[in-house]
RNA sequence: GCGCCCUUAGCUCAGUGGAUUAGAGCAUCUGACUACGGAUCAGAAGGUCGGGGGUUCGAAUCCCUCAGGGCGCGCCA
């Protein structure tokens, strides 16, 4: 379908021919239906350098542009836009475009270049819960997005498997063998001793805490094959261990001093509030020494750019991986911290208590048992990253219009439901360039083909904000213009002409819709 | 105390590339089943975009400020 490429230069035309000075056009999408299909606010921008009044220069725009293809219409309206209408029959181009495109419709090359996406990162200590669950669902859907504007993705796991914490467990899970109490900051969940039995049916170990964390990370992997997250790298902090750190530690240079029997980091020579321990008085390394370590490592296997996917009660991360970049020396730029929100589980309206101690924690494997993937990484993904998100189990499971996972889903199953009657029907064509997609003159369908012309769009702008929710909004927008071509047209009728060109319009609608569930991880269903 | 995020219709939330009459679902009210799945569709009603200043020809959107709410501020991990 035409757009900004195709009317800029013509708008640019009109300009000179009006005797206006060259300035180049921004289009967007109007909000009112009624406001066409693209506008430009150039005649306002040329009001106060013109000297005239916006409206009297739109229309001097418009009576120099004479038509332009695949327009149907442009006029003046509001304090001075030009709306461009596109022509009704243009708008079947869009339905072949699509159909051809299949499922590359919708993915570009805007972007290049290799970046890591690190997300979910959880110690193996225990069971993933809800927040994590958001954070696999974030994390994936922006690889999704990243790949399909054209960066290189590796999706990246960090655990910290060395250091106290790992002790700590270590000591817990053995106490637990001998029937002891694990120690008071140690844990105490029900699965220690679960994964302790586990070892001990399969024949024990000489490891009990090495075999424990392996088990933990087995079952962590365990759920995010059910929740469809696929890792390309899973790296434990021990592989930094010594010489990574002591690298990092030479790497930063002057930026590292020591006081009070500790090394520092000078971090505060980078915006943070304060320094930051590297060593410990002790002669431990910190996590935080690891954190410089595993940035050095990520960036010296060719990442162009290294995204952290964190919750929001990291936030206070954000300064202190920006100070270890430029300790490093590195472009601030090529870091980037994706934060969101937490979850609170509600059921029927009333909050589910989660406390570790009494053992009523829902983990995120109970939950996605109960819900099911879909609905689970759908909701995680239609709420914007800044904004809490409620998650009731009774709603989300829910069947009807106020369960958007379902309605988009309906939409799918419906879709299917008529290329059945249509292969039934003996509707079944091969080659779209015969059908005669101009017969799609319907308000409805001319309506749902503009939605699914601004497909690209969204995914670039989607991708470029790093806001999932846009394609979960968008899928909705189609799911519902696509109900409605569905109440009020007939694919498979009695015109043969107009069941195929109808048909390759439902063969363009799936297409956009799988390939936007796609980018969330979602499945589009032939059947509900 | 400092930092980050949030405050939009009765409820849950979009919209924050400045711009033409601020959108959707639920709930409320009125309609549509002799056609491909009514798990649906059409329509009505509902908002001084938390308050107050400012920038701009134009602000939900940018800046300042105040008020509420969430989270974070370790030689923890």
């Amino acid at each position: 379908m035409i757009g900004p490429e195709q009317l800029a230069p013509v708008v640019r035309d009109a300009l000179d021919r009006a005797g206006l000075p060259d300035r180049a056009p921004t289009f967007e999408r109007p909000r009112q239906r009624e406001h066409g299909d693209w506008s430009t606010n150039v005649a306002l921008t040329l009001a106060k350098p013109v000297g005239r009044s916006p409206r009297d220069i739109a229309q001097a725009i418009i009576d120099h542009l004479g038509t332009v293809d695949g327009v149907h219409e442009i006029d003046v309206a509001g304090p001075g836009f030009i709306n461009f209408h596109v022509a009704r029959d243009a708008l079947g181009d869009v339905v072949r475009q699509i159909v051809t495109a299949g499922a590359e419709w919708g993915r570009s090359q805007r972007a290049s270049g290799a970046v890591n996406v690190e997300f979910v990162s959880a110690n193996p200590t225990g069971p993933l819960h809800m927040g994590h669950g958001r954070q696999a669902a974030v994390g994936d859907a922006l690889a999704n997005l990243l790949e399909a504007v054209g960066w290189d993705v590796t999706r990246e796991y960090y655990f910290n498997d060395a250091g106290r914490q790992m002790r700590l467990f270590s000591d817990s899970v053995t106490a637990v063998s001998r029937g002891e109490e694990p120690p008071e900051d140690g844990y105490h969940g029900a699965y220690i001793s679960d994964v302790v039995d586990e070892i001990e049916r399969d024949g024990g170990t000489d490891d009990l805490g090495e075999a424990a964390y392996e088990r933990i990370l087995g079952r962590i992997t365990g759920t995010l094959d059910a929740m469809r997250v696929h890792f390309d790298v899973f790296f434990g902090e021990r592989a930094l261990h010594p010489d990574g750190v002591a690298k990092a530690l030479a790497a930063l240079g002057d930026h590292v001093y020591t006081a009070d029997g500790a090394t520092w980091l000078r971090t505060t020579s980078f915006g943070d509030d304060k320094d930051r321990v590297l060593i410990r008085s002790d002669g431990e390394p910190t996590y935080f020494a690891a954190d410089c370590a595993y940035m050095a490592d990520k960036f010296s296997r060719g990442f162009d750019r290294l995204i952290y996917v964190l919750g929001s009660d990291h936030h206070g991360y954000i300064k202190r991986l920006e100070a270890i970049a430029d300790a490093f020396g590195y472009d601030r730029d090529r870091i980037e911290i994706v934060m969101h929100q937490f979850v609170n589980l509600f059921r029927g309206g009333a909050p589910v208590r989660m406390s570790k101690r009494t053992g009523e924690m829902v983990t995120f494997d109970e939950l996605l048992e109960e819900v099911g993937t879909d609905a689970a990484r759908y909701t995680f993904l239609r709420y914007s990253r800044d904004v809490p998100i409620d998650f009731d189990l009774e709603a989300v499971v829910q069947a009807d219009r106020a369960n958007p996972v379902y309605y988009v889903q309906y939409s799918s199953a419906r879709i299917a439901g008529i290329m059945r009657t249509a292969h039934e029907a003996g509707l079944q064509p091969s080659n779209i360039d015969d059908a005669d997609l101009a017969l799609l003159d319907t308000d409805a369908e001319q309506e749902l083909i503009r939605v699914l012309s601004t497909y690209p769009e969204v995914v670039a702008l989607a991708a470029d904000e790093r806001a999932p929710q846009r394609i979960a909004r968008y899928a909705e927008r189609l799911a519902e213009h696509f109900h409605r071509f569905y109440t009020e047209c007939q694919v498979v009728g009695d015109d043969r002409d107009l069941s195929t060109a109808r048909y390759w319009l439902v063969v363009a609608a799936r297409q956009t819709l799988v390939n936007a569930l796609g980018l969330l991880g979602v499945t589009a269903p032939e059947r509900m």
